[in-house]
DNA sequence: GCAGCATTAGACCGATTGGTCTAGTGGCGT
DNA sequence: ACGCCACTAGACCAATCGGTCTAATGCTGC
């Protein structure tokens, strides 16, 4: 899940400083949370100077964190729209959801955090523009995980209770995942949500 | 959930400099996260000099978040253990479980964070052995949800499942609601975890 | 009363924080 | 060919970071 590499190509060429800005600042945010990352570290990964920075992102830090969170939106939200498009059922979805969301932390040795969580939590308290902009992020990506669920034939309120509980869990397992460096979590979690949802009455095909 | 006054008296006796420096440390780790936090506000907070604070904790900051998260854990394991004495029906435990920590995040208007989570994102990537202690409080904390369900009767290998399924969710849930200012997400969660309990064979008594 | 030790008090340290500002530099339009 | 402006480059800043260290304080056992 979420797109990792912005460039599909290979030897893409280097991509410009806003960009590799804003790159390097998801993936610090994503790994050590809003605070603990500093502007020289975020420079020194892209490869550019402060004045780049400020030129790009004149609101500085929060700038650089109001623009990692809707990255991070966008990507989460993309799959969502593609299982639609190919009309995938929802369990089907989910599970793989959580599948990719393992198999990613694995790879990144268990280094990239809980996608928008990291952000929540530092940033929230001090930062009240920020806390808009993720109070929205977590809005849109819950109600497209209840339209797929409602485009099961699941009534509205139990699909409104369904996406809540997949999208904490989600989150919720990603910590507890990196914690215990192991994807355990998210397995055990997939496979209980998925059992809910067959009791639901979904079927793993459409 | 979870035991936040530590002294039970109205008027208690100022407590002594460690477990006031202690206290502050919880709170304000679980409102910022670890990194946010500076020793200047941990020492305003708890009127101490930093001298007290080197003297208590000689680790500094990190034995600070050490003993965060060990009396975090054990504050959260409590209610688990009061909940085995009482034979509390594991549905009605988990429900007031969600519903208590949704109260208390109201009360303090959504400024606490989520439990642990707010350490664990902060802190883990650094100080490896602050991850360790971390790894074993959710273990902890896992393992008394699973044995409760366990013995309502359910199967080992689902009450695992469920038992992380919970907790994640759990996590999950605090992390959205803060970012909503709404326990909305813990309601639903709670409800959607209850109906499965229930689907599970599980009684609301005993 | 005094010795000794746990504790408090806070000055001080170098490193790093986020942010500002000035001085270039390079390419594009005309 | 020249002027303009988007952009780069990094020196510099006050504030704060976590941490160390010395001096004073006050209680306890003798």
């Amino acid at each position: 899940m979420i797109e990792h590499s912005a460039s599909a190509a290979p030897h893409a060429p280097p991509a410009d400083t806003r960009t590799r800005l804003l790159r390097a600042a998801v993936t610090l945010f994503q790994q050590r949370g809003y605070h603990a990352v500093g502007l020289a570290q975020i420079l020194a990964e892209a490869k550019a100077p402060k004045g780049s920075l400020y030129h790009h992102f004149p609101g500085g830090k929060k700038d650089l964190g109001r623009a990692a969170i809707d990255w991070l939106t966008d990507s989460i939200l993309r799959p969502f729209k593609r299982a639609k498009e190919k009309d995938l059922a929802a369990r089907v979805f989910i599970a793989r959801l959580f599948h990719g969301t393992g198999s990613w932390l694995a790879a990144e040795d268990f280094s990239q955090g809980a996608m928008l969580a990291m952000l929540a939590q530092g940033a929230m308290t001090e930062e009240p523009e920020l806390a808009d902009v993720l109070d929205r992020a977590y809005t849109r990506i819950t109600m497209a995980m209840a339209d797929l669920l409602r485009d099961e034939g699941m009534a509205a309120l139990r699909a409104n209770e369904m996406a809540s509980l997949i999208l904490a869990a989600l989150e919720g397992s990603v910590t507890l995942a990196r914690a215990h460096r192991s994807t355990m979590p998210l397995q055990r979690a997939s496979a209980a949500i998925d059992r809910v949802l067959a009791g639901e009455g979904l079927k793993n095909e459409r």
